[in-house]
DNA sequence: ACTATTTCCTGGATGC
DNA sequence: TGCATCCAGGAAATAG
């Protein structure tokens, strides 16, 4: 499940291997799922473009496009890859695989292709992209402080509420929370401003670790090369329920908030 | 303005 | 072995 690492380890992947490359057609399959662009949006602004790199927003894929040889970005590419997403570059002889819903072929003849099994991924297009919320990595610890100031919702739900912070997903919630010795149930506006300190730096720390290790392989995540990350051998509780806490030796607890499984370890994080 | 709940989707795991 | 059921989760939609 990509979250901001695995985002970042694919956005990055993919800027290596396609930036600079012309878009020569587009396919779409029958449900691409498009976010809020159409099918005919999505034809429309890719023909006749070219990627001039490729970034990550939130958990947002974003691929810049340049008219012809244009250099300055006229319009955005925008890929959420959901639960079980894959944006893939490839050769254009490789066969495609089940679940394939869209193929974009580029002059170099290889192709990116979006792979989702579940479809929960989202494809759009946009001349102005903007995400809400603030990037994790590049917050001051002031603004970090501030979102969650008078939130009555549980510190876990704001970790993963987009709107605030943008690209924590489940596990990297629940990594920074045991980092941060803070129980994923307390109301976000009863933490103190030592405890919000202490989540900025473990949120920064948990990211950047990750990043390093090309993000966490759980399921089926593989990166825009196909290699897997290594930082699910680094979760300290997620998946890990039942299983000694690696401080205390205390078993790490599961529950469920705002739909989600939340691991902590009880006697860690107060 | 917030917050909580439901919905979407399918592969893999579990249970009988 | 095979079939049914449950579960995972990001974020939009809906309800409160």
């Amino acid at each position: 499940m990509p979250e901001l690492p695995e985002v970042e380890t694919i956005a990055r992947g993919l800027s290596r291997r396609v930036a600079g490359e012309t878009i020569d057609s587009v396919w779409l399959g029958e449900k691409p799922e498009p976010l809020k662009s159409s099918s005919e949006e999505i034809l429309e602004v890719l023909s006749n473009k070219r990627i001039l790199g490729v970034r990550r927003v939130g958990k947002h894929i974003v691929f810049d496009l340049a008219q012809g040889r244009g250099r300055t970005p006229v319009a955005q590419w925008i890929v959420h890859l959901g639960m079980s997403g894959r944006m893939m570059a490839c050769t254009a002889e490789e066969a495609p695989v089940k679940h394939t819903h869209a193929i974009v072929k580029l002059g170099s003849g290889r192709e990116l292709r979006f792979v989702d099994p579940r479809r929960f991924g989202r494809l759009s297009v946009s001349r102005h992209f903007e995400a809400a919320g603030v990037e994790p990595l590049d917050v001051s610890l002031e603004i970090f402080i501030s979102l969650f100031r008078g939130r009555k919702t549980p510190i876990k739900s704001a970790l993963l509420n987009q709107k605030l912070l943008r690209g924590v997903g489940n596990i990297y919630a629940d990594e920074s929370l045991f980092r941060a010795g803070i129980r994923p149930r307390r109301r976000a506006a009863s933490l103190s401003r030592k405890e919000l300190q202490k989540l900025y730096r473990a949120v920064q720390k948990v990211l950047k670790e990750a990043i390093a290790l090309g993000g966490s392989s759980v399921s089926d995540y593989v990166d825009a090369d196909g290699e897997e990350g290594f930082f699910q051998l680094r979760h300290r509780v997620y998946g890990r329920e039942g299983e000694p806490c690696l401080k205390c030796r205390t078993p790490v607890k599961r529950l469920v908030i705002a739909g989600r499984s939340s691991h902590y370890c009880p006697n860690c994080q107060r």
